[in-house]
DNA sequence: CACATGCTGCGACTAAAGTCACTGCTCGGG
DNA sequence: CCCGAGCAGTGACTTTAGTCGCAGCATGTG
């Protein structure tokens, strides 16, 4: 009998993971005997791009942040993963570093793998290296829009994108308008805009001066969302 | 007996295919049985963004470029795949759309698997999604790396990024200096930057008179490379 | 040969992005 | 209560990117 067998929560925040969404029971035990728990505070940085991999890492509470660093002290996120996400699937197979540095974006707590011990796990599960290949596909797909954001539009195009989208998931309606909170700092969104603060708040305030919305610090109030809208796709 | 058995040539471009290398040749066989020839001019588009996914295409002879297109009719280079690449093996998965387009930049000879046959085939050859994984991996640091240059670097440094590559891989040496073609038209190589035809053109130009390349048309001849390569990691 | 077509070079311009330096605000701890 | 730290707003400026229009030049075709 082991001292620390694995305890049934471990067990349910892996069957949580979207990854392992389909396995069963048993094999989630298995698996769960080779997870290891690690917490991380607020800001702490997971690994940094050009590390060796160690494994994969599984999201049971918390925000983490998949980014590029410049040089030059800009930054670039590549995606943000909440709870039963996970982060590093890949250089678990290919072996090589990772691409890019992961911090946490709150508090998070982790289910560890390691490498050797994720890889023998799927040789034996086949139906895992299938939902792997779901996982990094939708990754993939992520990647594809950021490099077409990039290359095609604004500044101003991508804020509108964000604002119409948290207008959409997260907005709360009252009356005309709607009213939503921005996920983190200017400096934050200017990295996930892959832009830096000032052009942020700039343009923020470019839209308030237009009538779309109507901003208070990272409370904004969204009062035209078909012209918010109508931004994104102008030629010019 | 059917009347147009898998012919061995059908086989052995399978075989060649990096996704394939390491099947037996029974199962290449069987998969072969599957594969359909095509064939495409230069320039021709083998599907376009947002298409329904039919089924993945394995280069045998010649190139495809893997691109994403906007509006207003800029375009965006995300892969050039060769002799023994894939394309499209994502969506086969997901059942989603293609997330861009393909076309040949040169005259192609491509086999073609149904998105149904390639999935049976994948289930009853698991190793084949290991080797899925790993050539989704490749791809997926490829475009990391564009995200990374397109938020972090000029269009100069990209260029001249290129011709440092190009030097390394295929430059002849002609005493101190190293000649180099490019590949394609000025459009083309802006295409690949993420930029437009007249920044490609100017910056050549620009590099010439910094007496760091010597520009004949397509010809060019590298008189400094250490020169060139110092522009990739200046700080401005 | 005359002509169309496609690629390249260039000048002048506009617009977008980014840099720098500074101000003011708010919030929490000593 | 004061102070410092971090965040947001802003003006002035430089640099880079992108647009437009056109001219030169090769190539190939009727």
């Amino acid at each position: 009998m082991l001292p620390m067998p694995e305890p049934a929560d471990v067990v349910s925040a892996l069957g949580a993971a979207s990854l392992f969404s389909n396995l069963s029971l048993e094999e989630l035990r298995l698996l769960a005997g080779h997870a290891v728990r690690k917490r991380y505070a607020q800001g702490e940085l997971l690994f940094s791009e050009g590390d060796a991999c160690k494994g994969l890492h599984i999201i049971v509470t918390g925000k983490l942040r998949i980014f590029k660093s410049s040089a030059s002290g800009r930054e670039q996120v590549l995606a943000v993963e909440g709870p039963g996400g996970s982060v590093a699937e890949l250089p678990v197979f290919d072996g090589a570093p990772y691409p890019a540095s992961v911090s946490a974006v709150e508090d998070a707590q982790i289910l560890f793998i390691s490498r050797s011990d994720f890889r023998s796990f799927c040789l034996a599960h086949p139906e895992v290296a299938l939902k792997m290949l779901a996982v990094v596909g939708a990754r993939l797909r992520r990647l594809v829009g950021i490099i077409e954001e990039l290359s095609f539009t604004t500044v101003r195009q991508r804020l509108a994108s964000v604002l119409v989208r948290l207008a959409q998931t997260e907005g709360k309606h009252t009356g005309q308008s709607i009213e939503i909170q921005l996920p983190g700092t200017h400096q934050e969104l200017a990295h996930q805009l892959g832009t830096v603060r000032e052009l942020v708040s700039r343009n923020l305030m470019r839209l308030q001066a237009e009538g779309l919305v109507q901003v208070e610090a990272r409370h904004i109030t969204v009062l035209d969302l078909p012209g918010l809208t109508a931004i994104l796709d102008s030629s010019s």
